[in-house]
DNA sequence: TCTGGGGTCCTAGGACCC
DNA sequence: TCTGGGGTCCTAGGACCC
């Protein structure tokens, strides 16, 4: 039986996601912008008819901005990520293998589904946007990289209606639409390598379906080979029904304001380290090593540079908050320097293992272990359940200057009592 | 004044070993 | 005086994704 995958796409979801709460932004420019309200980082179909490129900073934008009326937000994962779980369980209803690829995307396994799969998907549409309130596109083929490329035609081309199954069509029609599209809309292909694919001829995704896969894998690197299999119907990846642990944990941020003091970075990076940790212990981790960086802004180029990073090892896995602040801290202090106006500050967990297979050791304290890992415990159950940073480590302070801008956030209209959406009927 | 954050995979090159 | 070659591991950096 031909393989048959789904990659369904929330359109602009972010500012969908505004739009659920505000009907009224509907058929207005709505933006969202990134953490600190740097850049555009989600823009409705408005804003993207008005030629605003993605990720543009913002302050860039303003003149654009006003003469259009372009309504910004700052960002609320919050409620993103609250609604992205909506959206994502109702999808899982309607295949028994669902890989929930980004917040906003996930490939559903359609194979042996012997319903009209276009009707199929037109039936996913109308289910999200009935229960969340969220559109999306659907695109349908034999291989992941096809389904992304099918999802693409579905939001660009109006004709398929949201739609698009590369399965229903013959392979000259399909091959004339792959002939439409520039090779730089391919899963994988990027923006420094679509430029030299065109060097050497390749200007559609039709030219790289049918270009030689093993002249290109040694060209440019071993993922093209499955990139072409792919494109050809192959299908070389797997759907990960479940999510691999993470290998590293990133925590890191911009500061709303530069600062070249000490203690603000001890803050930040008490902050950032407790909030690492926190996803270790969900994804039940453990880390042997902890990174921490610190770094001028590279846009200020009259300002004098710095940046460095330091790993520190941990003398055996941890997941507990205090040693995996406290290592942070220790190497923040080698890696300081007075005089710079610091812009952003980092950590990073490495060594990652499952907290099952830590090594057990002749001189294991077992007691502290057993009081530790009650302690992790106890923390994430109150801050589940009475909200992140309810209780923490006193070092990461309460008078934040440095803490992100959000000037113009939503309120929590789904996760908090007293922000609630009411709805008057 | 204001330029995101969090990940993965691949490759090249150095260190080291036999 | 001769200065090989293969393997492994680690790290830094590039490219890509959302």
């Amino acid at each position: 039986m031909p393989r048959a995958i789904a990659l369904v796409d929330c359109n602009n979801f972010y500012v969908s996601c505004e739009r659920v709460f505000q009907p009224k932004l509907e058929g207005k420019p709505v933006v969202v912008l990134s953490n600190n309200d740097g850049c555009v980082v989600s823009r409705s179909q408005e804003v993207k008819d008005l030629g605003m490129k993605m990720a543009v900073p913002w302050y860039q934008m303003k003149d654009l901005a006003k003469r259009h009326g372009i309504i910004s937000f700052s960002s609320n994962y919050t409620l993103y990520a609250d609604l992205s779980n909506r959206v994502m369980s109702l999808l899982s209803r309607f295949s028994p293998n669902q890989e929930v690829y980004s917040i906003d995307e996930s490939f559903l396994d359609l194979t042996g589904i012997t319903t009209d799969h276009t009707a199929y998907g037109q039936e996913i549409r109308r289910t999200i946007r009935q229960c969340v309130g969220i559109p999306v596109c659907v695109g349908i083929a034999p291989s992941k990289t096809l389904a992304k490329l099918a999802n693409h035609v579905a939001k660009k081309k109006p004709r398929f209606g949201s739609v698009c199954d590369f399965s229903s069509m013959s392979a000259t029609e399909l091959d004339a639409l792959l002939a439409s599209v520039e090779v730089g809309e391919v899963w994988g292909v990027g923006r420094r390598t679509a430029p030299k694919l065109q060097e050497i001829g390749i200007r559609t995704v039709l030219d790289l379906k049918r270009a030689p896969a093993k002249q290109l894998g040694a060209r440019f690197s071993v993922v093209f080979e499955r990139i072409v299999e792919e494109l050809n119907g192959v299908a070389c990846l797997e759907l990960d029904d479940v999510a691999p642990a993470k290998q590293q944990i990133i925590c890191s941020r911009s500061f709303g304001t530069l600062t070249s003091l000490l203690a603000d970075l001890e803050q930040a990076v008490i902050a950032y380290a407790t909030r690492a940790a926190e996803k270790l212990r969900q994804q039940h981790s453990m880390a042997g090593g902890i990174q921490v960086y610190i770094r001028t802004s590279p846009h200020r180029e009259q300002d004098p540079q710095y940046q460095q990073a330091i790993l520190m090892p941990l003398h055996e896995p941890t997941d507990d908050t205090r040693l995996l602040c406290h290592a942070a801290l220790h190497g923040l202090r080698q890696i300081y320097r007075s005089g710079y106006a610091y812009q952003k500050a980092g950590v990073m967990l490495s060594e990652i293992i499952p907290a099952s297979a830590r090594p057990r050791t002749l001189f294991d304290d077992v007691a502290a272990q057993q009081k530790s890992s009650a302690l992790m415990q106890t923390l994430d159950r109150i801050n589940n359940r009475m909200g992140s940073g309810t209780l923490k480590l006193l070092g990461e302070g309460t008078d934040t200057r440095w803490a992100m801008r959000r000037q113009n956030i939503s309120q929590q209209y789904t996760t908090e009592w007293n922000e609630l959406a009411v709805c008057r009927i």
